[in-house]
DNA sequence: TGTACATCAGTGAACGCGCGTTCACTGATGTAC
DNA sequence: TGTACATCAGTGAACGCGCGTTCACTGATGTAC
């Protein structure tokens, strides 16, 4: 590995520093973010930020990619530092964590699972880190069923919806069971409504103790999975 | 009731014109919903909007406001087509109607369930019609606990939480047990995640048979409530 | 039934602002010999 | 070690566009007598 020049270190600082504005203004402005106001806070002329980024839309984009890996970081770490076989612990530590995340950086989140931006289209390689979260839930769920802590639910599927699942399990979890992914799916989508209630001001006036709250609805959650 | 004059119809009729070419706009701007656009799209100079709405501001809030009112109709009209101990297939009824109407209006929906509209503040008066479609859900649940075909679960919630729902009950459904108002929330929880990551494309690639899989989600929600 | 006046809808121009992106340029930093 | 050339960062002006909102105005529709 050959270290990087003067110039390409200066240019790397500059193309953080770049991001780390343009976060900034993402909490004021939302989606709209505007290249000459980046450039403007940084006390340079807006036509520079080309210099670092071809247009708007990749700015956006490079944030979009570094948001999902920094919640991806998050949710992965909080369940690594629970007792592998602590199967209740790993998901609401997981679901801890990306409630913990979006709090801390909520108009990240909004750009993640907020109503998608007007003409932007989320390319490709924003698909794998996306991912992240959920295929964390569900890893715990499948190993739970490893080791024998946890049973699949006996229930049958509808025949579409084993299909459709018994080919996303094949890509990522082959052998697990339709119904068990099924019931992963519902936890991960109970975790992003309850995030984005609370974010959006749907819990204002409503419930005022969030953390309990949220404590208390993954439990249900668990509860549905099964999990010990 | 005195019969409006002709200039009273006429502007009714403008107004009404207005905002179905405002929601047109709304599916491909999202929010960031332009008068100029919109008095372009009517054959209008872009001031003459002025005479119906006093800013863009109370456009949105106007196109906020019947968007809840027709979400609630949806829900609550579909509550009412099933027969009242069907506990059941009330809730489901009303889960599939708000899926519908977010389908068919899948702007609008965005709007009142997405992102927070960066500047835009909902006034009070959105309140009460938001909480139409939870209402409903809910009240299925105080109507099977009624008549006895609905028991509450007996687990025990954290005090702050008992606390917040119990004052929450105490306005709406007066004696509803926490543990079951919890439930209902966690319900109503689960189906804007369901909607939304259907809408906001979190489903592309991962499950096409929607219908199906809606059916079958919120099919573990009622098992998770209890409902018969 | 007709006239005088008030109300209202819509016009067109303007204010003041912001935006993304391109382009020719200067001056500094790096590279090859 | 020094020089010649290439690369790169940042400038400033410009293009062409869009926006919300205000204001004085014309002309039509309604109302009171």
């Amino acid at each position: 590995m050959v270290a990087p020049s003067l110039r390409a270190r200066v240019r790397a600082g500059m193309i953080n520093e770049i991001k780390v504005v343009a976060r900034r203004h993402l909490a004021t402005d939302g989606a709209n973010l505007s290249l000459r106001a980046v450039a403007r806070d940084m006390g340079m002329v807006s036509s520079a930020i080309y210099r670092y980024f071809p247009s708007r839309d990749d700015l956006l984009t490079a944030l979009i990619l570094e948001a999902y890996d920094a919640l991806g970081d998050a949710v992965e770490t909080a369940d690594a530092a629970v007792a592998r076989d602590d199967l209740r612990g790993r998901w609401r530590a997981a679901c801890r964590a990306a409630r913990a995340w979006a709090l801390a950086n909520p108009a990240e989140y909004a750009l993640l699972y907020g109503s998608p931006v007007p003409g932007y289209a989320a390319p490709e390689d924003t698909v794998a880190p996306a991912a992240r979260p959920p295929l964390t839930l569900v890893g715990i769920l499948r190993d739970g069923l490893a080791d024998g802590r946890l049973s699949p639910p006996d229930e049958d599927l509808p025949e579409p919806v084993r299909t459709d699942l018994a080919e996303l399990a094949a890509g990522y979890f082959p052998g697990l069971p339709e119904a068990l992914l099924a019931r992963g799916m519902a936890g991960w989508t109970q975790l992003f409504g309850l995030i984005s209630f609370e974010l959006f001001g749907r819990l204002n006036g409503v419930v005022s103790h969030r953390d309990e709250y949220f404590e208390h609805q993954t439990g249900l959650m668990a509860d549905l999975i099964g999990l010990p």
